[in-house]
DNA sequence: AATCAACCTCAAAGCGCTTTGGATACAACC
DNA sequence: GGTTGTATCCAAAGCGCTTTGAGGTTGATT
């Protein structure tokens, strides 16, 4: 029985369609040795200029590419890059900005040849997931995603000495890290000062998550600039959550009921801002006349927002951009290990659509 | 010079922190051989179960895991999943269904121990990347996204002998394959038979790149269900292009200012769908009293289609469960070499949200 | 003719694992 | 006592590459 076992996977290991051309049969077709063949095709200088060029016809002449698996092992480098993907069973969201982040991510990788491999982290088994990375020698770094506040990972990492970028910042770590992030608290200032000086004073601030950082820095940025117009924020115009349609709908329509409605809303997302028109819309009043709202825009491929003229006004920010940035930053940071921890602050753009304008006058009580 | 370039690159090798630990030192720890260990923790029967169980506490205890390309190299199993996404330079659009089939495909792959490769395809050099993952051992077997009619990508796989799946179908193609498919055309005409009961006659088909087999399908559910009822199906009432926000708007806006304007819409995507609401609204037209509005949800989670009751009226199907059950076939596939081509084809729900109504009473002329 | 670079090329030793084909010890059986 | 199991364990041979340290060939220089 157990040597049945044993039997039956050594035959699917005999069944295994004949392995493609590898370096030892290359190289003795060649008539060269594996050293030769090799140094040859990493353009090593102690190879003559016809034995390379002999060696790099008969290479993709018969599709040899060096097995990813034994180069890593023999280098020690995986070429690999991971993106950890977290996915609550909490709140079962996918963040709808990873797809284009890894778009413009994996354009670097591409050229670098680098691969991007992902893991799927569950809640509380994320440090598992980075930790088993590292021992099993996985990648060569990775790419921290929606930091949160104070958040744990980056300790970790440094900890276990994976090379990493972080995709944003976590506020209230001292140590130096590599980032890369949008002025989120400028962005929004800015996007507030614009509506104050369209004659708001009651502005609706439809909020991520606020232990996520970026959600924390744009709050910074709202209630500053609030501030700063001698305005005290209404608690009863913050909403904070999960970034859905679903989530601006409802937050701006409870607002909207309220007793002192907002005549603008400032909104985490296209995605949320979908949802403030949703309930604009079904009360009866025009976006940009009646209501006045301003989005951050992540220029997400599938959902661009307009077209020449953008629908919504929004502070605006490519996050496929980003993602070839940090990728670049994180490979840079491999290449030399002791580079200190770069940083870069992207601005994000404030572009006028239709969906703001001047405060409705006050009608007399 | 050269010997420089040498002497650095040595270096950097020497300068690596010192490596996690690895299956010789753990079995020198333990005064065993690597062999042993290396049973015990790959749960042979050889070993005795108090041994086992010693290994096993020395394992976690050291958090040693086998490096992933040493084992790979030894096995012959890269214990990896290709995806490739295309992105295509022309329209630079990222599939948004993507980012939750990964979600749901790499749950599988993390529950059996494989992890998830992305690559990135720029339009042409497709196959490259194909037969690249294959030549480099990178994969075990790849998922097929978003297959067009008569895919040439199926031919190639077979021929080159990588397992895969196809998420989605290949109109044309003869021989057997593996796929997971969503009925679409079933489940469009039965939102168009839906339409038509409710008394609409002109009905709006909103669809997506008709080269892409999906869009192909739907269209044919589509043209079908009216042909049935006695309609031949309008030209001037059916638009295909890429799904986005936009793309619905315009297609919506542009059927509604016609002489004869429809009075529903068979919507590809709730992307799409948010588009046509956007121009049926822009006209003063209100959603399910004047125009019906069906879409097709993939339940994408940060883009839910309302909360307990639907926005949309929609033909539901969830892309992250297709992601979790064609892993599982391809992980079977892989397993089982000579297993036949395996195919599961999913049916679309059909669910009423508040985007329908009966047909508008044809005002007299 | 001898020497010396400069240029090419090679055999062999890892990298960290799995797997094969024994080896060893101990008990049980005839 | 010798044979046969049975339960444990091990040394060593790969897997496909890179890299080291040396060995050959040329052709030019002394």
């Amino acid at each position: 029985m157990i040597h049945g076992l044993r039997k039956l996977r050594f035959n699917l290991k005999a069944l295994w369609p004949a392995m493609s051309m590898n370096l030892k049969e290359l190289s003795h077709k060649l008539g060269l040795s594996q050293t030769t063949v090799s140094r040859a095709l990493n353009g090593y200088p102690e190879v003559s200029e016809a034995t390379r060029a002999r060696v790099q016809r008969a290479a993709e002449q018969h599709d040899y590419r060096p097995s990813a698996r034994a180069k890593g092992l023999a280098t020690g480098r995986a070429l690999a890059i991971g993106h950890v993907i977290q996915t609550s069973t909490r709140h079962e969201m996918v963040n709808p900005i990873f797809a284009d982040f890894i778009a413009g991510a994996g354009e670097t990788y591409a050229r670098n040849g680098y691969e991007m491999v992902l893991s799927i982290a569950e809640d509380a088994a994320e440090d598992q997931v980075y930790r088993a990375l590292r021992a099993r020698r996985a990648v060569d770094g990775v790419i921290v995603h929606a930091p949160r506040m104070n958040d744990a990972r980056i300790a970790l990492l440094n900890d276990i000495g994976l090379p990493f970028v972080v995709h944003g910042r976590a506020s209230g770590i001292t140590l130096p890290y590599s980032w890369l992030d949008v002025n989120n608290r400028s962005a929004f200032a800015r996007a507030t000062g614009f509506l104050l000086d369209l004659g708001h004073r009651r502005i609706g601030f439809v909020n991520g998550l606020e232990f996520m950082d970026f959600a924390h820095r744009r709050r910074l940025g709202y209630t500053g600039a609030l501030g700063e117009s001698g305005i005290t924020a209404d608690p009863g115009l913050m909403r904070s959550g999960e970034m859905t349609e679903e989530f601006g709908y409802i937050s701006a329509r409870d607002m909207l009921a309220g007793p002192h409605p907002p005549s603008a809303f400032l909104v985490a997302s296209m995605i949320c801002g979908v949802g403030v028109r949703r309930a604009t819309q079904a009360l009866g009043l025009r976006m940009g006349r009646d209501v006045s709202v301003i989005i951050h825009d992540d220029v997400l491929s599938y959902l661009q927002n307009g077209g020449a003229v953008p629908i919504f006004t929004a502070t605006r920010s490519s996050v496929r951009e980003a993602g070839r940035m940090a990728a670049e930053m994180l490979l840079q940071n491999i290449a030399t290990p002791d580079r200190p921890a770069a940083n870069i602050l992207l601005e994000a753009e404030l572009v006028v659509g239709g969906s703001t304008g001047p405060a409705p006058q006050q009608e007399a009580p």
